[in-house]
DNA sequence: TTACAAATCGTAATCATTTCGATTGCGCGG
DNA sequence: CCGCGCAATCGAAATGATTACGATTTGTAA
């Protein structure tokens, strides 16, 4: 997803175009890996000393929440980043030194036959970690 | 895995038995699900009131890193079972509500033709989560 | 420009987990 | 059976991520 497209469902939501939006946006749209909050909080202080965790917080749950990131666990902490292609299902590849990723467009969910009779699921987890071609070699 | 083969795991390793790692291990062996750091403690002040979180987190590590536990992060906190079937390679269905698990025998990365190269792939995550009977029941 | 609600700030609270010095107790040798 | 050495534990405080909240600022629409 681009940043237009991210701002269009903000508006869509009426959700007002500020300053830390536009600059936590840009940070992911530059970034294409799983970040944290500290990343972002990081980045924002660069130019902008006084931004709190609440607002971080707030904002990364909201973009989640409208499909502009998609978030994941890594090692006991919350990671984000830009959602490729919303409507897509697909799986990631995440190299567990820097957090790029590689999409895995196949889904387990279709090609195992997994038969829960009485069970009812709700939702389903794949991830592929290891080590990515730049930071091997480096 | 069952209690007794737990005890040779630790005593191959000169672990000592302690009261403590007792009642940990019977609660494992009694509860078949997932379970926290919290469910433990709260479940030996039952008996013992002066258990410290030291004590339970090293030896949830440890026995994790022996392969008489397994681990997985649900919402955000660790979770631990009794290893079922230490060897064979399975994943499950987990519970949201109870912690309850099922046996998914099937493994993603040998039916999808994952192709990577330059791609260190170290390990994989393969869960589904949902509800069980029991609690769609009650 | 004004008004109002949304968004943010600054900071403190919360929650899970980790750490550490002091103490206890398991298991071995005598 | 006793005592020693070290693993294991205790108690409590530190840490690190996340959440919460009253006061203030800012975006937007009239």
């Amino acid at each position: 997803m681009n940043l237009k497209e991210a701002w269009q469902i903000l508006q869509k939501n009426e959700l007002k175009r500020t300053k830390n939006r536009e600059v936590i946006l840009e940070f992911f749209a530059d970034n294409d890996r799983y970040l944290t909050a500290s990343d972002v909080k990081d980045f924002i202080e660069e130019n902008n000393p006084n931004i709190s965790f609440d607002t971080i917080y707030r904002n990364l749950s909201t973009f989640t929440e409208l499909g502009i990131l998609e978030e994941t666990e890594l090692t006991g902490e919350r990671h984000f980043r830009m959602h490729c292609d919303p409507g897509v299902h697909h799986h990631h590849f995440i190299c567990t030194l820097c957090g790029i990723t590689k999409n895995i467009p196949q889904c387990p969910m279709d090609l195992l036959s997994i038969n829960l009779p009485n069970y009812e699921i709700e939702a389903h987890k794949f991830e592929v970690y290891g080590k990515c071609p730049g930071c091997i070699a480096s």
